[in-house]
DNA sequence: GCTTAATGTTTACAAACGTAATCGTTCCGC
DNA sequence: GCGGAACGATTACGTTTGTAAACATTAAGC
């Protein structure tokens, strides 16, 4: 490409662009271990997503074209490994549920989630000792 | 349509397919007030969205197909309104993140909405206060 | 009665996504 | 040195989504 910077930008200013669910579940394995080839992801998804390693090579360059993940060369082949840290996207994901469907408050999404009895014991146990700390 | 039932599902059976983002906007005015005409869920969410009156005549098909939203004949018009609850839908999105990216559990989601500083103060005080009311 | 405005239906078309096959190169084993 | 395996890049193709125009019908005004 002659003019470098295109456009379509999710480059290093313009916010991400956003990550598909299948390229997900490349990202999880690739924030498990990391740097891997495209066979060793493959190794990790294809069996429970019954994919082809051609459809995790696909994957893996769009993620790379979204800037999710970085190449290094190694040898004849690449080494991926993610720049999108997965507190980064966890976060994103759920401020965008968070704005998107609860109008920015987080109160409201966890009303919700007691509705639809998404909340165990532990959950709550555990939200209580969260809430202890952040008011501290 | 001969063979009624064709497939596609998302008939009274199946889990109900995923409304988009835009349908969204269009579920969020039925949701606020129904039934409405195509109008009057244009006058309502065209300005905010730039939307065309044909862009939402769409949406609202879509919906239709998609079994989210139910006609009923006004004369020569349709009167739309919401057959999918809003409280159903807002769980049924909240419980996919938490499954999705959460491995099904909420508290992990809290943590990470804390680490973003996406709870208010405000946030904070509904949340104890709704876990009390749990835990009673 | 005829034009027109409103309304649902059909068709359109580009971008994103899911899923992959094919192509071109290059390294490894024989 | 050569045939095949491994790998990235390119191309493919159907579906969903975003966004809308074109079309058909009909009610309503003049």
């Amino acid at each position: 490409m002659t003019e470098g910077a295109k456009a379509r930008d999710s480059g290093a200013d313009g916010k991400p662009e956003r990550i598909s669910e299948a390229e997900y579940a490349v990202m999880e394995a690739l924030w498990i271990r990391s740097p891997l080839t495209a066979s060793e992801v493959c190794a990790e998804v294809c069996q429970q997503r019954d994919w082809s390693l051609a459809t995790v090579k696909t994957l893996l360059s769009r993620l790379v074209t979204k800037q999710a993940i970085a190449t290094e060369p190694d040898g004849r082949r690449f080494l991926y490994r993610p720049v999108l840290a997965r507190t980064d996207y966890l976060g994103g994901e759920s401020r965008r549920l968070v704005d998107r469907l609860f109008g920015g408050r987080a109160a409201p999404l966890f009303a919700n989630l007691a509705e639809q009895e998404a909340l165990t014991d532990a959950d709550l146990a555990e939200i209580e000792t969260l809430l202890k700390e952040l008011r501290k």
